[in-house]
DNA sequence: CAGGTCAAGTCGTGAT
DNA sequence: ATCACGACTTGACCTG
């Protein structure tokens, strides 16, 4: 009667652990500043049968931050060469392109800027001459592809860097630097999508495992009513997890290998 | 025409 | 204070 429930609790524990969550697009936001570049996503899930006395579930580990942000560039990042200046790039938000005023160029590089805004603007002219408008820049073939090269080498580029691919490619610096944000952009959502793929993945493993192994519990726990004396004979607490065979053994019995 | 893509805008935040 | 960056939004353009 009474040795059922409270003597049918062998210390065996079932545990089944997941990391947190992973980062959303949204709570990623700022705290993750330290830059996760496109990497896989580092999970260890843990599902534990233990008796009790030991840990239930291993901690899952935190996921580390995926490696570096390109810190790299800024060695000779000085920016004192108004490299970025006024969103010119658009004639159509007149009044709120003074937040990007930040940096005033010298005449010299507004020049160049405004040259190669309107060499830009021409090279794929769609025969508006009308600047009320904001107009979508389409780039070319090849200045996607140069881009997309030098995206490759670095995301993210110092002024010099931006500076030398502008003059390149006929652009003005700030469209590339527009570029290489959403660039970035674009690789974090898709590694999001991925990270979500994979994790999905995992849930389901992970859900099968805990389905076995809480079949298993059941099975322990009929084993043990049906088997009273054994219990106050002390064989619950040799029972233990093969971690070769991962099935529960008793203390005596050693897993195959 | 709806929905997708993408260049470019705004805003908030952390680093210096 | 300034700057660079990311998140989010806007708007032009494209496509089915």
């Amino acid at each position: 009667m009474g040795m059922d429930d409270d003597l049918c609790t062998p210390g065996l524990i079932l545990g089944l652990g997941l990391p947190p969550a992973p980062d959303t697009p949204s709570n990623i936001r700022e705290k993750s500043k330290p830059g996760r570049p496109p990497g896989r996503l580092d999970l260890d899930p843990c599902l534990t049968l233990a008796l009790s006395g030991e840990t239930a579930c291993r901690e899952a580990r935190e996921r580390p931050f995926y490696g570096n942000r390109s810190s790299f560039e800024d060695e000779s990042g000085g920016g004192c060469e108004g490299e970025d200046s006024r969103g010119a790039a658009s004639s159509f938000s007149s009044g709120k392109a003074v937040k990007r005023e930040r940096e005033v160029s010298s005449g010299d590089d507004a020049e160049i800027e405004r040259a190669s805004s309107k060499a830009s603007d021409e090279e794929d002219d769609l025969g508006g001459g009308d600047n009320k408008a904001r107009k979508k820049l389409r780039l070319t073939k090849d200045q996607s592809a140069l881009l997309e090269e030098s995206f490759k080498q670095h995301i993210t580029l110092n002024p010099k860097q931006k500076q030398a691919l502008a003059r390149q490619l006929k652009l003005q610096p700030r469209q590339v630097e527009v570029w290489f944000q959403n660039r970035r952009a674009r690789t974090k959502l898709k590694q999001t999508e991925v990270d979500c793929e994979f994790l999905k993945k995992c849930c389901e493993t992970l859900s099968d495992e805990n389905r076995r192994l809480q079949k298993e519990l059941q099975e322990l726990k009929a084993l043990k009513l049906a088997q009273p004396l054994y219990m106050h004979m002390g064989g619950a607490a040799t029972l233990s997890m093969c971690p070769s065979c991962e099935r529960v053994c008793r203390g005596g019995d050693k897993g195959p290998s």
